[in-house]
DNA sequence: ATTAGGTTTAACCGAATGGTCAAAAGTATT
DNA sequence: AATACTTTTGACCATTCGGTTAAACCTAAT
């Protein structure tokens, strides 16, 4: 039984997350996620009892997966450089798997703006900012990081690793025009992304 | 008359390219839109023939804006880094008179990729490459770039441009808990982001 | 004043959608 | 086998939504 429950349940969440990712919660339809899932859709109800809840339950679910992805970041005891390395090949390698992750966050995320601070009220960015700071203090002076632009560093890096998928359609497009082909051009973006970070930063 | 179906039409295309721009294509309702624009809903269909249609509309009219609005990198005569700063003044520009459009665009390009691939038809990319490369040929020898990362080098110019806005939501929610302001980050992000480029691509 | 044209509206329609319900089916306990 | 409980289903409901229609309204020409 509880056994079976399980089955069920996470069947419904799996079948959930994939349509919710793909046509995002204004486009999916609670009949086709019961289809996907190969039940009724009463049952859908029975388990999640709203589709706010069934979708809810699936952003939160995909929100700490990838906060998880950066947690890295400010543990692995590495050079400023190795970091950096470090996280574009995790990063872009993660969002390789889960090409569609981007689109749908920022979409929600523009969807529903007040979720997202909900989400951001446990983490301390000011602790993990000092963490950082104390980690690398000695590096610093061969940088040009300065307190006034690591959000603008921050965000570009990440910029530079999301932003490909999450204009995927328009860039494979461009790319394609061109006699270029979209996973290779990701896959050779690890080693340039941070080779560009690196150069930019170094004194 | 002429003068007054103007109007209302206008105002119907206003009234619909805020709506679409805020909600996206699933989201946003025709009643909404007539509400917005001070008429009926039957006025609607009357003018605009269908949901499709009239989206179809303000899609291709933003698309448009936004496609010139990159135009004067290709013609403007000047050195490269010039032409990055000026990039990155004139779009960051842009993108704060209109922070939602790149939500809105990069959403819609991942609802319907199809849609794309028409627009980029008429764009002749390698003709655009071949110009851009005659114009800062002798310029290059002092640069990193060459045939392979010139891609990536677009993609992270444009990555950095639009990605603060196409996440706003997230970014604002981030700097907010650390004391800073969106709007500050984002005027300062003009003269960083072309600084940061300009570092990363010299030799 | 009447006619003819486009414009605007209220009322309505059918399909789709999120959600409910009562009954059936399945399972475990006694 | 009977009982009690959970899981699953088909049928159904109320509402919402895109779209239609016929009539009212407005304006200009005759």
């Amino acid at each position: 039984m509880t056994e079976n429950d399980k089955l069920t349940e996470e069947r419904i969440f799996e079948a959930a997350t994939d349509v919710f990712v793909d046509k995002g919660m204004d486009g999916a339809r609670m009949q086709d996620i019961a289809s996907y899932a190969g039940i009724n859709k009463a049952l859908l109800h029975y388990y999640f009892r709203t589709k706010d809840q069934l979708f809810n339950a699936v952003f939160e679910m995909i929100a700490r997966k990838i906060l998880k992805k950066f947690a890295p970041v400010f543990d692995e005891n590495l050079t400023i450089e190795a970091k950096i390395r470090f996280f574009f090949r995790e990063h872009i390698a993660f969002l390789q798997e889960n090409p569609k992750l981007p689109g749908f966050i920022l979409n929600e995320i523009n969807r529903n703006p007040a979720r997202i601070k909900k989400l951001l009220k446990n983490i301390h960015f000011e602790k993990l900012w000092e963490k950082l700071y104390e980690q690398h203090k000695a590096e610093l002076d061969n940088y040009n990081i300065t307190e006034d632009t690591m959000p603008q560093l921050m965000v570009s890096i990440a910029a530079i690793s999301v932003f490909p998928f999450a204009a995927k359609g328009l860039i494979e497009g461009i790319l394609e025009k061109v006699g270029l082909d979209f996973n290779k051009f990701i896959e050779e973006r690890k080693e340039f992304a941070a080779a560009f970070v690196i150069k930019a930063i170094k004194k």
